[in-house]
RNA sequence: GCCCGGGUGGCGAAAUCGGUAGACGCAUGGCACUUAAAAUGCCAAGGGAGGCAACUCCCAUGCAGGUUCGAGUCCUGCCCCGGGCACCA
């Protein structure tokens, strides 16, 4: 046998990445390709850190279902790109004091040698980065489309405001009224006129096709508790002097206890109803809210505090007259600013009722103290509806109101308008120029992009007005519509809006003159495969959506759902905790690569745990990869030198088995099982002699290849191939083969394991049974009893009951 | 408070349908090779009890019950950990 060479990842990873860029081995043909399939995966923020394990992890999976597809005959198009627009870059860049044109370029430098290094399938031609006009001048464009469709509107509105980043942020970036960026800092609420999209209008769509994406479980219901519909209904309280107070409630069954309505403080009903004595204590109770920030609103003091507005009005079932208050528990935002108070049967009025000695009238029966809560009893003082189920009355009461226009029917959201604003400089300036005589008016389409200038002094201030006012060249410009004076919008737009739609652009990446082409839009959409975290569960998901949705309305593209099949993959933590600068526990892969190789980490990563739960990064275990590569390595070899020969049965079987089994776990993304039914297969392989011949080797470099490519390279090229192996097919399998051969019977006796048995596959009942009562134990505690009962599973087990 | 996950050896974890609990790997111990160490190979190994031993028995999947011939898996009630939402009417 000639010697075997020495496994030295470090050449081979260098030397296959190498022949692969010159091969353009990952470039399919996106014009003429046979069985497209687009793998995506969400692109990175090209942080200064550079790429951790933890991206290195969603990617590798990714990565390895990609080469799974390729080697089953798709034409895989894997592309990366940088999303590298936004806060995050802005802070760095303020913090070190250096633009973050300049730093951007860099990170992504170092990204870019990363994401080669660990031996991705990405096709470079196509990558992309937000931050490029090129690709700026089109998210421009896409805001232009809602803009003129009326999903982009300006509205001046209670908003989120980060002191720190002295910027608005969207709700989503709000985690228990502190700044996601900044934890210790609480989140103000300020008035300011903003862009938002019209995302609310799709709630419906969005939640409704949830049911037909085949996406993970987790990440479905983290996306409806964001949309978050109640079904309820919405009732009119009359006021003697006409006025007419909507409340939107989940349960008009229990109307006849609404003791009294509150209105949000901001309801513009309020001045019209509010009695003249009581008017100096209300106005001072709406200044004190007023003052407020959103925080110690919504989360801070839940102490309940309100005002008697001196007036009355009649609750649409009883007819009675119920006093009106204000209280800032209730949120002009969500449902109509008004609710009808339920003391008996809601823990806030309860509480607020009891603080304020209101009336409470309990109508559900219920054996707990109240307020009892629960929708599943039966109706008490509500006039002809006693004695009804709730969830009967339910409809009943809306139907009874509804015939006296006091009531309705209402489908109410928790999915609030995205605000895309940003009063900031790095991100895409909104093509909007305001003009006295026009009002808002878009940037034609000829003259985008707005490019963002270079300015020096990036530094936000406190006035809520972007640094980009400050270069007056830029900031006065020609109104398009009448020429007259104009000035730009000065905000840009949330980074979200960037990765809306970068998955369109991927394909289209050399055309400078569309979004994307409709031909090869045609071709490759929507994404077959998406993996990602679930933490863009809410916000890039959800936008995604919309933009797509829009996008198709207006018949940009032709289909509105642009994932149809999304995996999350887990989160990687280190020490029990997720991986962030702040805590000092970002890992980066490269010292690991150094020492062990591409092949290995990546193999190393997904054997960590199950790649849809994620776990802790630890480096204990590595070395186990490791072995079992050193393991093929020389059988490969070998395998060459003892020519074709015939498989043993044992391994020829163990063979078909290890095919099946991974075949089925990498579809399912189930990696770590796959790779340990690999190292089975090579474990019997060792355990029936070592040597075999290519027919026991090629099938197994070409299961590994997806997992460790340089490596299966290397071997296939060893074993004779001229040509790469991502060019060979992902073997099949007898299922027969893989079948057959003697099983062991476990043979119970009372449910509890008294022998075990080998029979062929396939054996019957009787023969086992014949058998198990020739074992010793078996018979130790069957015999002198009549067995009254038998189970049979074959191929697994006998259970003689006693 | 509400909605999702999850809890299995010293550790990471396996276990279509309810059917041999702990595959695969790490770490550990012993042996071989070696002047020695590393590497490698072989063997052992959930806990407990009995036995010189091969072996035998009992207990074990967060806790307490239940269904079943049989429960890590199904049902009921709890405890703990992770994530999401939260004065959302």
């Amino acid at each position: 046998m000639s010697p075997v060479p020495a496994y030295d990842p470090q050449a081979i990873e260098a030397k296959w990445q190498d022949r692969w860029a010159r091969a353009h081995t990952n470039e399919p043909d996106l014009d003429r390709p046979r069985q497209p399939f687009y793998n995506l995966m969400m692109f990175p923020y090209p942080s200064a850190e550079g790429l951790h394990v933890g991206n290195m992890f969603a990617f590798t999976g990714a990565d390895i279902y990609g080469r799974f597809k390729r080697l089953q005959g798709y034409d895989v198009f894997e592309p990366i790109g940088f999303d590298a627009f936004g806060i995050h870059s802005e802070n760095y860049a303020l913090a070190v004091g250096t633009h973050p044109a300049k730093l951007i370029p860099r990170n992504i430098d170092t990204f870019r040698r990363q994401l080669r290094r660990f031996g991705g399938m990405f096709d470079w031609r196509h990558e992309l980065s937000t931050t490029d006009p090129r690709y700026y001048k089109w998210t421009q464009w896409i805001f232009l489309q809602l803009f003129h469709a009326g999903l982009a509107f300006r509205k001046k509105a209670a908003v989120n405001w980060c002191p720190k980043d002295m910027s608005v942020v969207a709700n989503e970036q709000v985690i228990n009224g502190y700044c996601e960026r900044h934890p210790d800092t609480k989140v103000e609420q300020r008035f300011l006129e903003q862009w938002f999209f019209a995302i609310t209008r799709y709630a419906d769509r969005l939640l409704a096709n949830l049911d037909r994406l085949d996406w993970s479980d987790s990440t479905r219901t983290l996306q409806r508790n964001w949309i978050g519909r109640s079904d309820g209904a919405e009732l009119v309280f009359e006021t003697p002097a006409g006025a007419r107070v909507t409340a939107f409630t989940t349960r008009p069954d229990t109307v006849f206890g609404a003791t009294y309505l509150v209105l949000a403080p901001e309801h513009p009903l309020v001045d019209e109803v509010t009695a003249e004595e009581q008017r100096r204590a209300v106005n001072a109770y709406r200044r004190e809210v007023a003052a407020k920030d959103l925080v110690s609103r919504r989360v801070g003091d839940k102490t309940k505090t309100g005002v008697f507005l001196g007036s009355y009005a009649r609750n649409p079932a009883t007819g009675e007259a119920i006093p009106i208050w204000i209280a800032d528990y209730v949120l002009m935002e969500y449902g109509s600013g008004a609710i009808m108070a339920v003391p008996a049967h809601d823990r806030r009025d309860y509480e607020f009722a009891t603080s304020f000695r209101l009336p409470i009238r309990q109508v559900v029966r219920s054996d707990e103290p109240l307020p009892s809560v629960s929708p599943d009893g039966v109706l008490m003082n509500s006039g002809r509806f006693d004695g009804l189920p709730c969830r009967e009355a339910h409809g009943a009461i809306v139907a009874w109101l509804h015939t006296r226009g006091l009531g309705a029917p209402k489908v109410q959201y928790r999915l609030h308008d995205w605000c895309i604003s940003r009063q900031r400089f790095w991100g895409p300036p909104i093509p909007i120029i305001y003009c006295d005589r026009c009002g808002p008016v878009g940037v034609p389409v000829e003259d985008l992009p707005v490019v963002l200038p270079l300015i020096e002094d990036f530094r936000p201030d406190a006035s809520g007005v972007s640094p980009l006012a400050r270069h007056r060249e830029w900031y006065y410009v020609r109104c398009p519509q009448c020429g007259g004076e104009g000035r730009r919008e000065t905000d840009v737009s949330d980074t979200f809006l960037d990765s809306a739609w970068y998955h369109l652009r991927y394909p289209s990446t050399e055309f400078d003159d569309r979004p994307w082409d409709p031909q090869r839009t045609k071709t490759w959409l929507p994404v077959t495969s998406y993996i990602g975290g679930n933490e863009h569960a809410v916000l890039h998901l959800l936008y995604s959506r919309f933009i797509t949705m829009v996008l198709q309305e207006l018949g940009h593209v032709h289909f509105e759902e642009p994932f149809p099949k999304l995996r999350a993959h887990g989160l990687i933590i280190k020490d029990g905790a997720k991986m962030s600068k702040s805590r000092g526990n970002v890992v980066i892969p490269d010292a690991a690569i150094g020492t062990w190789g591409a092949d290995t980490f990546r193999m190393y990563l997904m054997f960590l745990g199950p790649f849809q739960e994620g776990g802790d990064f630890r480096e204990d275990g590595i070395t186990g990869i490791r072995r079992f590569l050193d393991k093929v390595w020389p059988l490969a070899h070998h395998a060459r030198d003892a020519g074709s020969q015939p498989l043993p049965l044992a391994v020829a079987r163990k063979l078909h088995q290890t095919i099946r089994k991974v075949t089925a776990d990498t579809e399912g993304l189930d990696f770590n099982t796959a790779i340990a039914a690999m190292m089975e297969y090579i474990n019997l392989v060792r355990d029936e002699g070592g040597v075999v011949g290519p027919e026991a080797v090629e099938p197994l470099l070409v299961m590994l290849a997806p997992y460790a490519p340089h490596l299966a390279e290397e071997l296939w090229a060893a074993l004779g191939h001229g040509e790469s192996i991502f060019g060979a097919r992902w073997p099949g399998y007898d299922a027969q083969l893989a079948a057959a051969g003697d099983v062991e019977i476990v043979v119970q006796v009372n449910g509890k394991v008294r022998g075990r048995v080998t029979v062929s596959r396939g054996a019957t009942e009787a023969h086992v049974l014949e058998r198990a009562l020739q074992d010793e134990s078996v018979r130790k505690f069957a015999d002198g009893n009549t067995v009254r009962k038998t189970i049979y599973v074959p191929d697994r087990l006998l259970n003689l009951v006693l």
